[in-house]
DNA sequence: TTGTTGGTTCAAAACTTTTTGAAACTTCAT
DNA sequence: ATGAAGTTTCAAAAAGTTTTGAACCAACAA
């Protein structure tokens, strides 16, 4: 296979996973261009490669950032800005199980205590009550086990982890 | 907090959080509602409830069907179908990771090892090849370890795994 | 066989999200 | 102070996704 045609399908399929991961397609496919380039890219390198809008372009080398996926590489005497990814997976899976923590779990976990002070003598109040203590001692679990993970370093992960749950 | 608000609260949240996890608003708000309902529910009494059409109703319930996280009740003498949630966690969760496991990351390892028979002596094709390399390790690596999470039981979750890394 | 109840399908409409592109802004050199 | 090179913003357009509702199909009772 050449390199172009590899590049390419990588950065469709990387787009395509994104979508399903809160990450979208053009902020995705941004990432996965930035992984595989040795050098780091300008903002017009990127609307370039992947044909997209300087203002799309910014907006989502922006929110890369945010997520911690992306740096911004000044370099002395040059006015514009370079980008490089976070290259190490662990650290991309690292930051993106914190976004979402923040952005889904968290949520969640305030609106079941909101609602577990629910009051009322009927069946269907008891089955309510019931099924929402087990969604919170869930969830809480959920949080401190993905808390622990991004405690955890890679090694750990991808070594004790591994063998202990074959 | 009353019943009924509760109820809605919970069903508005529960589809939020679907949206961002691949399974969309109406299809997670049945999934809540039948969550918290002690008593099987037929299509009419879905749509009564979340104020939405036969089409829409009858279409998530059998995505939820197909996602095991729905089970049709039949009853004897009854022409018509009721449904009920999954209501264990655990399972319920096991599902999801089996389902998002399959449409995500398995076509994601495939295009991976397509790609990694990049031949080309550029710089851009060593870095190419090194972090397609990299991602592949590790897209292997949680592939199984979400294999035996779904075949290890929730108590081994809940107990063992939770104590070792806290 | 016909009418009624319930399930399924799918094209069009409504809604949501993403993308564009042009204007505004910033920084710096002249 | 002006202009060049770059970045940011955001309203409108495009694209994508979900929902509706009406037509159709199936099972059954009368």
């Amino acid at each position: 296979m050449k390199l172009k045609e590899g590049k390419d399908k990588f950065i469709q399929s990387w787009g395509a996973l994104g979508s399903s991961w809160g990450i979208n397609r053009t902020m995705a496919q941004i990432h996965a261009l930035l992984l595989i380039s040795p050098e780091a890219l300008s903002a017009e390198d990127i609307m370039e490669e992947l044909q997209i809008s300087r203002g799309n372009a910014n907006m989502n080398i922006r929110a890369l950032i945010d997520w911690g996926l992306v740096y911004k590489e000044l370099r002395a005497g040059e006015r514009r800005e370079f980008f490089v990814a976070e290259k190490d997976m662990w650290t991309v899976v690292k930051h993106i199980i914190i976004q979402r923590k923040k952005k889904e779990l968290e949520p969640m976990l305030k609106v079941l205590d909101e609602i577990s002070s629910v009051e009322d003598n009927s069946k269907e109040a008891e089955e309510f009550v019931h099924i929402i203590r087990e969604i919170k001692l869930f969830s809480n679990k959920a949080d401190s086990t993905l808390d622990s993970l991004v405690k955890a370093d890679s090694n750990w992960f991808v070594g004790t982890f591994m063998k202990m749950i074959k």
